[in-house]
DNA sequence: CTGATTTTCAAACTTTCGTTTGAAATCCAA
DNA sequence: TTGGATTTCAAACGAAAGTTTGAAAATCAG
C-alpha cells in the first residue's frame, strides 16, 4: 500500500463525482474525467477497473453521506416535539438549495439514478435504505400514533417528497414563468411554509 | 407533401419517443430508433435533420400532449368545489402510476430533462408553461383567497410536487424496504390520503 | 406513360468512446 | 543501494457513435 497512488485515487473521485452529477453516467466520458483530474488517461482502468468500477465507489460514497448526515441529525430531533422536530426535518431537506454544494452534488448523483436506476443502485437502496426511511416513518408516528403500517409508510414517502419538487426543480423555478427567487431568507420563509401546510395536514388527519 | 413518407417520419418519432423516455438522449443510439422503427439508417437525418432534430421534436410532442391533458381537464373542476377540485386535480396527478403509457412516456422524457435541462426544454418551458401552472395556482387561490402572489405560487408548486415522488419512485416503492404495493386500488387510496392530508394544510393555513 | 422530384437504402466516413498494452518511472523493503 | 513490485505514461486498438454519400426505388404531376 503506497501513499501517492492514494492522492491518484482521490483526484479522479473527486473529479468524477462532480462530473458524474452534473451530466450522469452516460454523458461523462472517460477522457473527460482524467482531464479535470490531471492524471492518465489509464488510471481510472487501472485504479478502479473501469468506469463501470468508479461508478460504483462514487455512488456507494455519496450514499454513505446522504445517510450519515440523515441519521446523526435524527438523534438530535428526539428531544424535540413533534412539530420542531418535523419543521427541522423540512428544513435540513431544503438545505441543498442553499449551495451546500457536496450535498447537492451526492442528490444529483441520486437524481440521475431515479430517472434510471442502475443495477448497483438498486441493491444498495434495498440493503441500506431502511435506516434512511425509519427516521421519515417515526417522525409521521408521532402525528399519527393509530395508523396502520402502509399508511405510516405512505405519509413517510409523501413527507419525503415535499420538499424535493424545490430542490430538484430549482434551476427552472428561478426563471418564467415561475420566478421564484430562492436565496436565504426565501428558503427560510419556503420552509416556514411547508412546515405549516405539512403539520396541519398530518394533525388533522390523526 | 407525400403521404408514404409521412408513414416513415411517425415511425421514426414512435420508437425515438419510446426509447428516449427509457433511456434518455446520450443512451439512445440512432442506431437503436431505425432498428425499433424499421426504418433506414440514414431516415433520422433525411427527416429530422438529425438526432438533435428529432428530439426537439419528440420533446414538443410531448410537451403539447401533457399541457392539453391538463388544461382540458381544467375546466371540468370549474364546476366543483374546492375540495373536489382539488381530489380530481391529485387524482389526475397519480394517474401515470396505473399505466397511462403514453402520458407516463411523456413525463419520463420530463424527468429526463429534469435531471439536466436541455436549452429547447428551456425555451419551452419558459415560453409555454405558464397556463399549466395557473391552474394550480387557481386551484390552490381558492383555499388562500387572501394569500400574496409568492405564496400562492409556492403553494401551486407544492401541490404540483405533492404525487411526483410517489410517479417518479414507482419503481423502487415496490421493492425492499418500502414495499408499497401500487394497483388500482392501492392509488385510489393513496389519492384519497394525499388529498386529505393536504385539503387540510391549506384549510388550515387560510 | 414520362420525367422530374421525393424518398429509401446500403455502405462508408469521421469522430469519440472505453479499454489494452508494454515500456518507463517511481516507490519501498531489505 | 539495490531489486522487485507498484504506479504512471503515451500510444494505439477495436467497437460504437452520428453523419454523409450517391445510387436505386418510389412517387406524383402533367
Amino acid at each position: 500500500m503506497t501513499r501517492p497512488s492514494e492522492v491518484t485515487r482521490q483526484r479522479i473521485l473527486n473529479a468524477a463525482e462532480r462530473l458524474f452529477a452534473e451530466r450522469g453516467y452516460d454523458g461523462t466520458s472517460v477522457r473527460a474525467i482524467v482531464a479535470k483530474a490531471h492524471v492518465n488517461q489509464a488510471a481510472i482502468n487501472y485504479h478502479f477497473g473501469g468506469k463501470d468500477g468508479l461508478y460504483r465507489e462514487v455512488l456507494h460514497g455519496a450514499f454513505r453521506a446522504l445517510t450519515e448526515n440523515q441519521l446523526t441529525h435524527a438523534q438530535a430531533t428526539q428531544a424535540m416535539s413533534r412539530e420542531e422536530a418535523l419543521g427541522e426535518f423540512i428544513r435540513r431537506q431544503l438545505w441543498p438549495l442553499m449551495s451546500r454544494d457536496e450535498l447537492s452534488r451526492h442528490l444529483r448523483i441520486f437524481n440521475w439514478e431515479t430517472v434510471r436506476p442502475t443495477a448497483v443502485f438498486r441493491k444498495l437502496l434495498s440493503e441500506e435504505a431502511a435506516p434512511f426511511m425509519g427516521v421519515a416513518v417515526d417522525l409521521v408516528r408521532r402525528f399519527l400514533p393509530e395508523a396502520d403500517q402502509r399508511t405510516l409508510m405512505v405519509a413517510a414517502i409523501w413527507l419525503v417528497g415535499q420538499c424535493s419538487v424545490f430542490v430538484r426543480n430549482r434551476e427552472q423555478l428561478g426563471g418564467p414563468p415561475v420566478g421564484l427567487s430562492l436565496d436565504e431568507s426565501a428558503v427560510e420563509s419556503l420552509g416556514r411554509l411547508i412546515s405549516h401546510w405539512v403539520i396541519d395536514g398530518l394533525r388533522q388527519a390523526a
